[in-house]
DNA sequence: GAGATTAGTGTCAGTCGCTGACAGTTGACA
DNA sequence: TGTCAACTGTCAGCGACTGACACTAATCTC
């Protein structure tokens, strides 16, 4: 009943477009209020009086306050799950997972216009990379998705997850480069979609040689922010 | 006020001792609680009443009831950034965080026990791994960790952090797979040092394997846990 | 050793996130 | 139209946490 699963569904009754229309204005006012004011410093009071609904409606919408702040981020999760399953089996499972990112940065833009400005979807990105408790819950759900992205990895290698490291390990590697460029990115004042995917890719291209350990040449491509 | 570096120093004045007695006993007390009934079904009044302090005296000494779960794990962390320091410049960066982990783990057993039993530490890691706003809390820390750990390979290998991505990155990666591993390790149910040990080096030397992507043959070391 | 100083503590009241219980309201459906 | 179920509001309460202020006791000063 939180969930946000109206996949491009348009809710049928008017009791249903009225739900809609409810959580739609509660997210987006708690966004903006968060983003413009801080996460910390905004109080759910603020939010519903901004709705004019009740505070216990807020809760029947949204497990806490927490999950507003990741609702979007659910969907362009699940759209990356949905590409990496699409990935072809000759592809490295290194390969199928970046370009999986990639193609779902490519392809969820209208579906978060259709929720709230993307914008705003950004401004709320980087609030969670500079908000310690937002930062804790985003890491904590990393957490989930890397086991769920292990799953899937060794079920397409045909691996047993009990028995080899290596679906794991390669996913850890993966989310932790994603994390850091995440973080820089949040970090940076460019906080521009395209910024971030050259980002990424620059920093995935550097997973191997870092492990290498022969550091002495310059780094592949080096153009970038921070 | 509320920090723990009393490193081998012991306390001075009559008040110093109580303050440190008062900090340990709210500290064993908690630790208790929370292993045997679990971090969230207790309530910071229960552990005031065992020791028989007022509830204002327990967040003078700690942060939050958070902030006594990471207390033991403050001095591992410190400990390791401590034996990072000391690797020989002739180690790639990923060979002196892997030496570094161990040593750190060889020598910190003592530090440990004199303030709790190490036994109620390893229920205590296992605590986190299991509850869910713990686990968040021990990412958020890991990010800080990590941000930490790039700086000083960054400075061990004479590298500027702004412009090249190999210190963030190989320490992602190494972070990573640690995580994974100290996630199987609290679900094992062998919650010793030694499986931990064993399963980190085994986990470690995957990272190579698994992100060159020949993944037909079987892994290097099969034996472990979960 | 007595008094002044000050760190440490307890008490109290209040904020904020969140939940259960119960009652009122309003779409849905026969 | 009336019944049913879903949705919402109100209220009371819990638990984490904080600020203010008074009190106690260790330390310092003379």
């Amino acid at each position: 009943m939180t969930d946000g699963r109206q996949v491009a569904g348009l809710p049928t009754g008017l009791r249903e477009r009225k739900k809609r229309r409810t959580r739609d204005a509660l997210l987006r006012a708690a966004l903006d209020l968060f983003t413009t004011q801080g996460y910390e410093e905004t109080t759910v009071d603020e939010i519903v009086d901004a709705v004019e609904v009740s505070q216990r409606t807020f809760f029947r919408y949204f497990a806490g306050k927490e999950a507003v702040v990741f609702a979007v981020q659910d969907m362009v999760e699940s759209r990356f799950i949905l590409e990496l399953r699409q990935r072809p089996a000759t592809e490295t499972p290194f390969e199928a997972m970046r370009r999986a990112v990639l193609c779902a940065w490519n392809s969820i833009g209208e579906a978060i216009e259709a929720l709230v400005p993307v914008e705003l979807h950004m401004r709320t990105y980087q609030m969670i990379e500079s908000t310690p408790s937002l930062l804790a819950a985003h890491m904590r759900r990393s957490v989930a998705m890397e086991e769920q992205i292990a799953g899937l990895i060794a079920e397409r290698e045909s691996l047993d997850l009990a028995r080899d490291p290596r679906p794991r390990v390669a996913v850890a590697a993966f989310c932790g480069v994603m994390r850091v460029t995440g973080q820089l990115w949040g970090r940076s004042c460019d906080g521009s979609m395209d910024s971030l995917r050259t980002l990424t890719e620059t920093y995935l291209d550097q997973l191997g040689p870092a492990l290498a350990g022969d550091w002495r040449g310059r780094p592949a491509g080096t153009a970038h922010l921070n």
